[in-house]
DNA sequence: AGCCCGCTCCTTTTT
DNA sequence: GGAGCGGGCT
């Protein structure tokens, strides 16, 4: 940039950035590569870059492309760029993730792959059923070819940038013996009748339409002087293509990332792509951001060190000005109920302090772990919210609310008429709808077109006759209120005269009451959009159900959600072989799904402020089965001199410990057997560990044998909790099973890993 | 048309 | 252990 002969007042955004920060903003001109260790302030300078652009007048704002992942990332940056910039600048039109901003753009050129512009973007429910017609449609067996797997490969093609057209026969054999193109193209083309798009259509169609069509490349070219792509190790081979098409011209490409961070390659992410950045746009600039603002050295030596045990990496050393803090500490536990006893017991003690629910986390390796700290923080009334589960808009009554708008205003949408047509029960069962499909086919035209049809006929039943007019005559009736009446008034009406609210109110279960409460809140977003189309957008592709952070709340969630997150206290739990690293990562990706658990491994530590406490259990139940665990190998990874490691088992987990260190992997030899269960437990039973290092048998003896003799902390007369029946005291101890007066249930039999001491 | 029972299969999931 | 699914029964 070209500077004024006396030093300018520095602009607002480029104060309190640091040096690497500085660069990277001020670095606008040609490609350049932003290595962004974990909490080095990767948005901050983000955002200044965008407004340092729009600032310095490089760019107007409808001139800069600007990628996230997630819709968070998104409005964050939105925000944080208006306030650096001030409201003179409008919205940002291509700030926005990958997905939106496909969407964008091909309902502006939807004619171009055989769509309309006011296409529908399936959801992954409607896909399956898609798939599981076209499967039967080939004449396969369903239980030996399910849609989920074909699903699966059709993402992957997807992600990689592969029409049905492009697969080769290799790929095509993936799925039923070699017909995986056939219902790849055969699902395309019913995507195609139905006018609709799947997530993956979004960026694919795209590229296609960049690829094919000079004009329409030309002028994205031209549009987007600058390119920032946020997360650029979690890119697919798509976007990655696209990104290159459109950074053809202009050359201002901005990548941030960070190696150690990928954690989505089962999405089809290449780290690749960050790692070949230098080979794929000549002359790039690599700037790296290697100081910390966010944890303690000792959480970050930690993190470091676990890291370390991968290759291949850009490498990064962070550093940090912060004080010293505690160590990590390292907890090893009997059994799961232990695990989340402790955790509920630290929490409350940190509560005593006076601190909050709000800074403290508790990160798992999958979503089932979420369960057991959630009966136990029910039981001790401790507050908690679980991220994950389903969207707002994959919920059941949201997807049926909206169908039946779909199929209002588009007659042509099957997979809508499908879903509600007998919902709620009409009495129109399989041979009903199996005629419809029927004549439907046979004429080439939409089901419910079909429908009306096959009323002037006597193919059905009275009963069913008179219930499908109905349904055929609420649907024409509110497709004619649809005219003057504003779309959320309209929804509301629906809802109610078909029945569905009813429906809902006159299910007991608890979670009826949710699902009308949802529903409610559909209608009340509805109002705030202009047009319908603009409201399924949104609420297909951006809306969240991040639950409001009203009050205070523990949170519960998976180590992938909790990416780009941070909190005072962090709770690891679980870190145990089989469990942490997964089983399937160990069996299935082989070295290199092993270190992407390890990046989750620093991810996860990564998230901590101030204090961060690993946990692993030696006993867990897996898949209703009791089995003993050793720990993770992360947790021997992790360098003596930052960790603080404690154990409610006498001796054990120092011997743990002792095994791990004394070897890198001995897992490296461990057998693969094809029986089910974890591997490592089929590895025992079958004698894989045979090249093992003794000790890690003896470890593994002595947690079983320790769990024949019973706990040594409990005696009779002990007050111990148990998640079914409540609190008690113990008459009798009978080695590992113990005898135990409930106060509600009476005496009761139980084994001792089943309580914990009240 | 709808319910119940037994079999099968279990990660992660920004869009 | 438990959700989801298909087959068979009522």
């Amino acid at each position: 940039m070209s500077l004024p002969a006396s030093p300018a007042p520095e602009p607002p955004y480029i104060q309190g950035l640091n040096a690497p920060q500085r660069e990277a903003v001020l670095t606008t001109e040609g490609p350049v590569l932003v290595l962004a260790g974990a909490g080095t302030g990767k948005t901050a300078a983000l955002t200044a870059r965008l407004a340092h652009l729009i600032y310095t007048r490089k760019a107007w704002p409808s001139e800069i492309l600007a990628v996230t992942f997630t819709n968070k990332a998104a409005r964050e940056m939105k925000e944080r760029v208006g306030r650096l910039v001030g409201e003179a600048v409008e919205g940002m039109p291509w700030l926005g993730t990958f997905h939106a901003i496909g969407a964008k753009m091909l309902r502006r050129h939807a004619e171009l792959v055989g769509l309309q512009s006011n296409f529908t973007i399936l959801d992954t429910d409607d896909q399956l059923r898609l798939m599981k017609q076209l499967i039967q449609a080939a004449d396969l067996d369903e239980k030996r070819w399910p849609a989920r797997q074909l699903g699966g490969f059709i993402d992957n093609w997807k992600n990689k940038g592969l029409t049905p057209q492009d697969l080769d026969a290799g790929e095509s054999e993936l799925f039923a013996n070699g017909r995986g193109k056939e219902l790849y193209a055969a699902y395309q083309a019913r995507l195609r009748a139905l006018n609709a798009c799947d997530f993956g259509d979004l960026l694919l169609h795209m590229l296609t339409i960049l690829k094919r069509d000079r004009d329409v490349l030309e002028h994205y070219q031209q549009r987007f002087k600058y390119i920032l792509v946020d997360e650029y190790q979690d890119t697919n081979s798509v976007q990655y293509l696209w990104l290159r098409l459109l950074a053809q011209r202009h050359k201002n490409i901005c990548c941030v990332g960070d190696d150690d961070q990928s954690i989505y390659s089962w999405r089809g992410a290449q780290v690749e792509n960050i790692l070949k950045f230098e080979r794929d746009f000549p002359g790039a600039a690599v700037i790296r951001l290697e100081q910390n603002y966010r944890s303690t050295p000792h959480i970050l030596a930690a993190a470091s060190g676990v890291i370390a045990n991968n290759a291949g990496r850009l490498g990064k050393t962070l550093f940090t000005d912060a004080g010293e803090g505690d160590k990590v500490q390292v907890l090893g536990v009997w059994d799961g109920p232990e695990e989340a006893r402790r955790v509920g017991d630290e929490i409350e003690a940190h509560q005593r302090r006076g601190g909050s629910l709000n800074d403290t986390a508790i990160l798992v390796r999958a979503q089932h772990q979420t369960r057991e700290f959630e009966d136990r923080f029910i039981a001790i009334g401790l507050p908690y919210r679980i991220i994950g589960g389903f969207r707002f808009y994959e919920r059941q009554e949201i997807r049926d609310a909206l169908a039946y708008l779909r199929l209002i205003f588009q007659p042509a949408d099957d997979l809508a008429f499908e879903r509600i047509v007998n919902v709620p029960k009409r009495g129109l069962g399989d041979k009903a709808i199996a005629k419809i499909h029927q004549l439907a086919r046979i004429e080439q035209i939409p089901l419910a077109l079909a429908a009306s049809r096959i009323l002037d006929s006597d193919e059905l039943t009275p009963q069913a006759r008179r219930a499908l007019g109905s349904f055929i005559g609420d649907i024409a009736r509110w497709r004619d209120m649809a005219n003057d009446l504003p779309h959320a008034e309209l929804a509301r009406q629906v809802l109610d005269e078909s029945g569905y609210t009813a429906m809902w109110q006159a299910e007991k279960s608890t979670d009826a009451s949710g699902r009308l409460e949802n529903l409610n809140e559909l209608v009340r977003a509805m109002e705030e959009y202009e047009t319908l189309g603009a409201f399924l957008e949104h609420v297909s592709l951006v809306m969240d159900n991040d639950a409001a952070v009203d009050d205070a709340k523990v949170t519960i969630m998976t180590i992938h959600a909790a990416k780009g997150l941070e909190f005072d206290t962090v709770f690891l739990a679980g870190w145990e072989e089989g469990i942490f690293p997964s089983q399937r990562a160990l069996d299935e990706g082989g070295n290199a799904s092993l270190e992407e658990e390890r990046r989750l491994a620093y991810v996860a530590i990564t998230r901590a402020r101030r204090k961060c406490v690993i946990l692993h259990a030696a006993n867990r139940r897996i898949y209703g089965q009791w089995t003993s665990s050793i720990p993770s190998r992360f947790v021997g990874e992790l360098p003596d001199e930052h960790i603080d490691s404690e154990s409610s088992m006498a001796g054990g987990e120092s011997l743990w410990r002792a095994n791990w260190s004394e070897r890198a992997d001995p897992f490296s030899n461990v057998g693969r057997g094809t029986g089910r269960g974890p591997g490592w437990q089929r590895a025992a039973t079958t004698g894989g560990y045979s090249a093992t290092p003794q000790r890690v048998m003896e470890a593994r003896a002595s947690a079983v044998s320790l769990g024949n003799k019973g706990r040594s902390d409990l005696s009779v007369g002990t007050r111990v909790f148990h998640q079914k029946f409540g609190y008690g005291e113990i008459a009798e101890i009978e080695g590992n099973k113990l005898e135990i007066d409930f106060e509600l249930s009476g005496r009761k039999r139980v084994m001792d890993s089943f309580v914990s001491i009240a």
